[in-house]
DNA sequence: CAAAGCGAAAAAACCGGTTTACCAACCGTG
DNA sequence: CACGGTTGGTAAACCGGTTTTTTCGCTTTG
């Protein structure tokens, strides 16, 4: 034998052995399984029952060498364990199933040379397409590359200049209805902290607060406002700046719920007690953030159709099917738990 | 051409054009890039000189087939979504990718249906190998469809009567180290909910609870033991049942943080306060347990550790190793936070 | 009655690698 | 000088499918 078990492999019936056990050329049984031509009904059912007999399965290899297709998508993320990656990912395989594709799973830990790595998979075929998510602001690297790549699409976060399908939630919406839950609660001196500035996320949740601000002419105070990045450390860095202020913000605003966790345990480190001294909103809606205390009020991004709508948009653009020419955009929500309390003289006031 | 244009592909250069281009043969090519062979330093200049003018990487679908492996390997879960198992795909694929293999998602939901259609996965070489999370107890179906699979590694959870390579963790110890903290801190009637009967780690770690019981001279009264299964709701439902009882437990050892979320939720909606009125240890350590009020002490499975541990020894294992006799144990270790208070007249009560 | 047409299925080429088998040239040796 | 061994390759088979092309036998039809 040519290959001596290079994984102890047992010989799986070929196309040939069925072919042979019905009497036909191989080319039939192809045609015959693939339903490309319709064969007499004595010679398909003894096809038939030597596919049964011998329990003939066609070599997936083999199949994705001859269709030049893998029936594997690949979803990009930072890090698959971050609950809302994983959700997504999670999401994304259960729907890929359903079409008959598999998923593969590609952490990045946000460097952009492990996300070129897997652009580059793609560009040679271990995948069909990729499901991408990145967290970072591009220097133009990313966008240069993924400018000669097809099957892509850019999912939560954009790319700047990239054409590909895209799909994101309603950034400006969340930060909108965030900012003016705070306000209508009596809250005046708000705090935004949010992820890096410069990526499409933050630009437009901040864009929402501002909006509610001025719709209920208040100022934003530069102050305030920390941009930073989305994780748990910066939350928490961010309050030691937001405490040290003399006039301190009743409020905050915050871009993940990452950040409002690391905000929440420097709160309770320093014996601020959320929301009687200083209010919190949040951002993802992370499945345990009910369970806090207080229970966290947030934003709540629909982590599983981020994940299946990208995935069915990813397998649209595999069979053809051109790129919008707009991103599409899945709505938030504002979920009310505790974290906010009523402040000031506003008449919401408890 | 034949395949017009499956996914719209440019045609990439192939180990053909890079013999021609080089005036060797193509076995001359394959031979060289896969140091089969030395050539003289004049021929392999020009080979390598070809390769780099044409950009020239192997089809990786022609590879797969002619050498019979794919470099892929799958994580079977109940669900990638739940951190623990989040945390171990991770990175399993992190140290996968380190050999060179991909890691495909399989969500498993439990079902057994779904367990084995990935099992068929393997069987029809879509994968080189799996590692096989389970969640239920088994009757025999799975054991007997793995007894005639190679290239699968039992993680965390065992299968009856399967022989393989089983990566677990010292689920006595643990049960023993959470039951011996709420016992040195003064409880003396003590509930334990835990996942379903029957399966090993319940089997395992109840063991380890009577054991520490046993050590303290205290009885086990079988009342405040509820079997069930490792979630949120049943761990909500259990607390209901304890706090019916006329004897009501001062504290539980919760064989999940699953469990442990639900009745800390379950808790405050019946107004018990935690650790005061109720103590509790937990299972897993899943990453934000650390931020719930109070802060859980529980016990900590090393999730990344499983992870990378259970594909070195997958690959081991297609490298032709032998099965190990015995599972490997991996160790846990308790973390204390907030959520035991001393008890009674206890010396450490405080 | 030759030509045309058609249905059924085989043959052969192809996807893009790897590997076996073999060959030619050259060199040293008994 | 015949023989054997090394060096430096090549041709062809193979992995296991799909697809194009061809063949064969059997009606129709002008």
């Amino acid at each position: 034998m040519r290959n001596p078990t290079p994984l102890n492999h047992a010989r799986l019936p070929t196309i040939r052995d069925v072919a042979a056990a019905a009497g036909v050329s191989p080319a039939a049984v192809s045609r015959h399984l693939n339903r490309s031509v319709v064969l007499p009904a004595e010679t398909a059912s003894r096809i038939d029952s030597a596919v049964a007999a011998l329990n003939y399965r066609p070599n997936i290899q083999a199949l994705r060498l001859s269709r030049g297709i893998t029936q594997m998508i690949g979803v990009v993320t930072p890090d698959i364990a971050y609950p809302f990656f994983a959700m997504i990912a999670s999401a994304a395989e259960e729907e890929a199933s359903r079409f008959g594709y598999s998923v593969v799973i590609c952490n990045t830990r946000n460097q952009i040379e492990r996300e070129l790595d897997y652009l580059d998979k793609l560009a040679w075929r271990h995948v069909d397409g990729l499901i991408f998510l990145t967290n970072h602001a591009d220097d133009g690297t990313l966008g240069k590359r993924l400018e000669r790549l097809q099957n892509v699409v850019l999912l939560d976060e954009d790319v700047a200049g990239t054409v590909a399908p895209k799909i994101f939630i309603d950034n400006h919406m969340g930060g909108l209805l965030a900012t003016r839950h705070l306000i209508e609660q009596g809250h005046r001196r708000l705090a935004h902290v949010t992820g890096p500035a410069g990526v499409m996320s933050v630009k437009e949740r901040f864009a929402g607060f501002r909006q509610a601000m001025a719709e209920a002419g208040l100022p934003v105070d530069e102050a305030l406002v920390k941009f930073g990045a989305y994780d748990e450390a910066w939350g928490a860095e961010a309050f030691r700046q937001l405490f040290a202020l003399a006039e301190r913000p009743s409020a905050v605003f915050l871009a993940s719920d990452a950040l409002a966790l690391g905000m929440l345990a420097a709160c309770r480190a320093a014996g601020v007690a959320v929301p009687r001294s200083l209010s919190l909103v949040g951002f993802d809606d992370l499945p345990f953030v009910r369970y806090l205390d207080p229970p966290l009020t947030t934003v709540r991004q629909p982590a599983e159709e981020l994940g299946r709508c990208a995935v069915r948009r990813l397998i649209e653009t595999l069979r053809g099917l051109p790129v919008p020419d707009r991103p599409e955009r899945l709505p938030v929500e504002l979920v009310v738990r505790g974290s906010v309390a009523g402040h000031g003289s506003h008449p919401s006031l408890r």
